[in-house]
RNA sequence: GCGGACGUGGCGGAAUCGGUAGACGCUGGGGACUUAAAAUCCUCUGCCAUCGGCGUGCGGGUUCGAGUCCCGCCGUCCGCACCA
């Protein structure tokens, strides 16, 4: 009699069994081709949510594929344990972090074991264990002695509801990546790991990652933001000079004014003796940062009197203070050429300067320039002496060359990257290891005293950080000179910490970080998985450890990860209430908000978040359908890099397909009679999809392989009894493996397969049958198809024409009348042209 | 503003090299089974229509043949942004 699927006990049972012979540990002594199968590591933010669910799936399916291609595989998971939230929690709920974020990851643990990923949970990992940022301090003291670490005064992005410094890749808009609260500027003494040293080979390194996304190598291109020209000096009246960079040193005879950055040294020691100047310094700072703004936001400037002689001889221009010029790019100080850059133009027009023609325009190569806004486009130097008929990249070298030669200027490259700023005024993260001594200056922490251990006994009644009111903690004997001292008491950005997590699950000593040779025979990552949001911050960051652990010597590998695979949020419908509140679908009976009975309008699909209440929380729904059908669904319809609408109706349909392919299985293991005979096409079908869902997987078309795996349930279930339907059904458990682990392990104990089907192989492909003996061919008459004949495959030209010629519907067509033209693509078409 | 991606039925999507557009799933219609319902199974489901015609955002082009290539638009989404 047929059974229905037990998923839940069928989960239980086969996760228990897994967990217990240890199915998914990586064997560092494998003979096996290896491959490092990766998905970002979560925060610990006390559960599961549909977009990790979706990320660890795609990635538990690679992994258990490539374990039956005869892959050793390295399928780890941690926990990127430090940050915020556990001491926002410390805060209202009156928990430690630590005892906070340890208690959920116990509970999202529970979850992820819940869903069966065939994880290698032996080498598990939490940053905020010192047993791992121990190890992160002692590779940071290595970057200090290499001079990758530095100290310095600076302006700082200061997040005033956080109470912290932000890095530049955490400011979004004027505003905390985290709070979303304006971001100001402060002057703090602050540690930088030197990533601008590497800008150039972070960016060469972009070209040999063939299997990442173009779109995150390219946000990666503009986020180093190489830019090439010529630095040089401009004297000014005064007897001072003024260091300026551009990138069109071509257009220097076009030159009408000196702009420097409000807070250029030269604007400030103006601004000491010169009120109006101050107030107009002021006024810059208040302008906003939002990209509205800035479109809209005048060019000022404030004519600081001085003047700068032109390096060739071309007079002498006005310096002004502007708006417009940022201290952090180049030199914090620029030439003006307005008929050549739209900023420049609107200053130069506002201020009454000269606009002055030095690159032609087609036709016009006076130096009267009337147009409406800058020309920036190529073309022929005019009006600019020794330049004069070269085009703008031959202008831009001569140019260099003389300033070489003469000794004013050079060529120079300027990136947009900025040092990473990585000190942290907070507690729940890893403490620097560094004493600061009043005799001795910073002192680094010896390595038999690591790990440098958070406190326990902290508080957080007041904000700020917890450690620096600490009564103790931070008052140490200097190891230099014994005498008394301080400790640091910032903690490095977390983004550190997950800077080299994928190193230490390749390899786990006690004694020190990783390693080297057993890391190196993991790494790099094959195969990593996350969100797109990370294309900057996590990636680059990463890379750039990855460069700092070579040039310490450490580990010889210039990449951390050859593949990346940036994966679709899981999205779902949006309700509001007749006031624009958002409402949670449980609030809404049909189409009324059930406290007011007021009408709910359906809003736009959007990402899941809790503001607005449109979360499925996955826990429920595992345990209501099991987790291969919420597996299948994840996997199913949208391709893997676009977004996943989450709905009832898909996830009944995943479960619907679970319950057929029981049935399927069921029936066979039941036992009745065997079939008996062939069925040539199922074989055919059968192969075919072996050999297509294996390109499918491997190639993370998930959706497409889903797709393969239906049609061949179907033609199974259609076909009629044989012993080549039996033998696809067995195959089936195995195709279906990876994406739903349970079911095909309850099917191969039925069916009788030998040990786990998770141990078995992938099936092998018998390639003659993808081969098809017959073809279907589309017959066309003028590109319009009419027809079509099935012929066997490999029949001659002449004979297929002649087979087309006769058919009914061409001759109609043609009536009478002989073809012009007819071209015959074997084995696929024909196209009758009349 | 700069850079990028995308645009295919009611919906998610497929079409690997320029060669039968709409696989597969969802939704919906009809039917079988059932006292009834659920489940399951069968069947239809791009649009208009009588032959047949029209269809891959819009307008052109190349080609025997275009969702796919080229030119020009429109729209949506994402990233960056006063970067000299």
């Amino acid at each position: 009699m047929a059974s229905r699927f037990n998923a839940l006990k069928a989960d239980t049972h086969w996760q228990q069994v897994w967990d217990e012979s240890q199915t998914f540990a990586a064997r560092d002594d494998s003979p096996k081709p290896r491959s490092y199968v990766l998905e970002m590591f979560p925060y610990p933010s006390g559960k599961i949510h549909m977009g990790h669910v979706r990320n660890y799936t795609m990635g538990d399916v690679l992994a258990r594929f490539r374990r039956m291609t005869g892959h050793e595989v390295l399928h780890p998971m941690g926990w990127d344990a430090f940050g915020m939230p556990a001491e926002n929690a410390a805060m209202e709920k009156k928990v430690h972090p630590g005892e906070w974020t340890r208690q959920n990851i116990a509970a999202m643990k529970a979850q992820l074991r819940r869903l069966g990923f065939a994880l290698d949970w032996s080498r598990e990992l939490a940053t905020c264990d010192p047993s791992y940022y121990g190890h992160e301090q002692a590779l940071f003291l290595d970057f200090y002695r290499a001079g990758l670490v530095y100290r310095k005064e600076s302006a700082v992005n200061w997040d005033p509801v956080d109470m912290t410094v932000l890095a530049n890749e955490q400011v979004i808009d004027g505003r905390g990546w985290r709070s979303g609260a304006l971001v100001e500027k402060r002057k703090l003494s602050q540690w930088f790991l030197r990533i601008t040293r590497f800008a150039d080979e972070l960016l060469d390194g972009l070209g040999s990652l063939e299997h990442w996304p173009d779109k995150v190598r390219l946000m990666q291109e503009n986020w180093i933001g190489k830019s090439q020209g010529l630095q040089f000096r401009f004297r000014l009246s005064d007897g001072d000079s003024v260091e300026v960079f551009t990138t069109r040193p071509d257009t220097i005879f076009g030159a009408s004014f000196v702009a420097v950055a409000a807070d250029h040294p030269i604007a400030q020691a103006l601004a000491a003796r010169d009120p109006a100047a101050a107030a107009f310094i002021e006024r810059c700072k208040q302008g906003g940062t939002t990209a509205a703004e800035l479109e809209t936001q005048e060019k000022l400037g404030y004519d600081t009197g001085l003047t700068a002689a032109h390096p060739l001889g071309a007079g002498d221009l006005p310096v002004y203070i502007a708006n417009f010029v940022l201290m952090e790019y180049g030199t914090g100080a620029v030439f003006g050429v307005p008929a050549h850059d739209q900023r420049d133009f609107e200053f130069a027009s506002k201020y009454a300067l000269p606009i002055r023609r030095v690159v032609a325009d087609g036709e016009r190569t006076d130096p009267a320039f009337d147009g409406a806004e800058a020309y920036t486009g190529p073309g022929t130097l005019v009006n600019s002496h020794f330049l004069d008929g070269l085009a703008v990249e031959e202008a831009k070298r001569v140019v260099i060359e003389r300033a070489e030669r003469e000794g004013w200027g050079q060529g120079s490259t300027v990136y947009r990257l900025r040092d990473w700023g990585v000190s942290r005024q907070r507690y729940w993260g890893t403490p620097i290891p560094i004493i600061h001594c009043g005799a001795c200056g910073e002192v680094a922490v010896p390595r038999e005293q690591l790990p440098v251990a958070l406190p326990e006994d902290v508080s957080f009644d007041v904000p700020g950080n917890p450690l620096e009111r600490h009564p103790t903690w931070k008052h140490v004997h200097c190891p230099q000179c014994g005498g008394a001292a301080l400790r640091d008491t910032d903690t490095l950005d977390t983004f550190a910490d997950s800077s080299w997590y994928f190193i230490r699950f390749a390899s786990q000593p006690e004694d020190r970080p990783f390693d080297r040779e057993q890391a190196e025979r993991w790494l790099p990552v094959g195969q990593y998985i996350g969100g797109v949001e990370h294309a900057i911050l996590h990636l680059l960051y990463a890379r750039f450890w990855t460069r700092a652990l070579r040039h310490v010597g450490l580990i010889d590998l210039a990449e951390p990860f050859t593949g990346l695979f940036t994966q679709g949020m899981v999205t779902h419908e949006t309700y509001k209430a007749a006031d624009g509140r958002w409402l949670a679908p449980e609030e809404i009976g049909d189409g009324v908000e059930l406290a007011t009975g007021a009408p709910v309008t359906v809003g736009r699909v959007e990402k899941m978040s809790k503001s607005k209440k449109n979360t499925v929380d996955p826990a429920p729904i595992v345990d209501q359908y099991g987790a291969d059908a919420v597996r299948w669904f994840m996997l199913s319809d949208s391709p893997p890099e676009r977004d996943l609408e989450w709905s009832e109706n898909g996830i009944e349909g995943a479960w619907r397909f679970v319950q057929r392919l029981w049935r399927l299985f069921d029936a066979l293991g039941e036992g009745g009679a065997p079939g008996e005979g062939a069925d040539a096409a199922l074989d055919r079908k059968l192969h075919q999809t072996i050999a297509g869902v294996a390109a499918d997987v491997e190639a993370l078309s998930f959706n497409k392989a889903v797709a393969k795996l239906y049609e061949l349930v179907n033609a199974i279930e259609k076909a009629a009894p044989s012993a080549a339907r039996d033998a696809a059904v067995r195959t089936l458990a195995q195709l279906v493996a990876p994406m739903v682990p349970h079911i095909a392990e309850e099917a191969w104990a039925l069916l009788g397969g030998a040990g786990l089907v998770a141990d078995a192989p992938w099936p092998i492909v018998d390639t003659a049958l993808l081969v098809e003996d017959e073809v279907t061919v589309a017959i066309q008459v003028n590109g319009k198809l009419r027809d079509t004949l099935t012929l066997p495959k490999g029949l001659a030209r002449d004979e297929v024409e002649a087979a087309v010629l006769a058919n009914d519907k061409v001759a109609r067509l043609l009536a009478g009348r002989a073809p012009r033209k007819v071209i015959v693509v074997p084995d696929r078409l024909v196209n009758v042209v009349a």
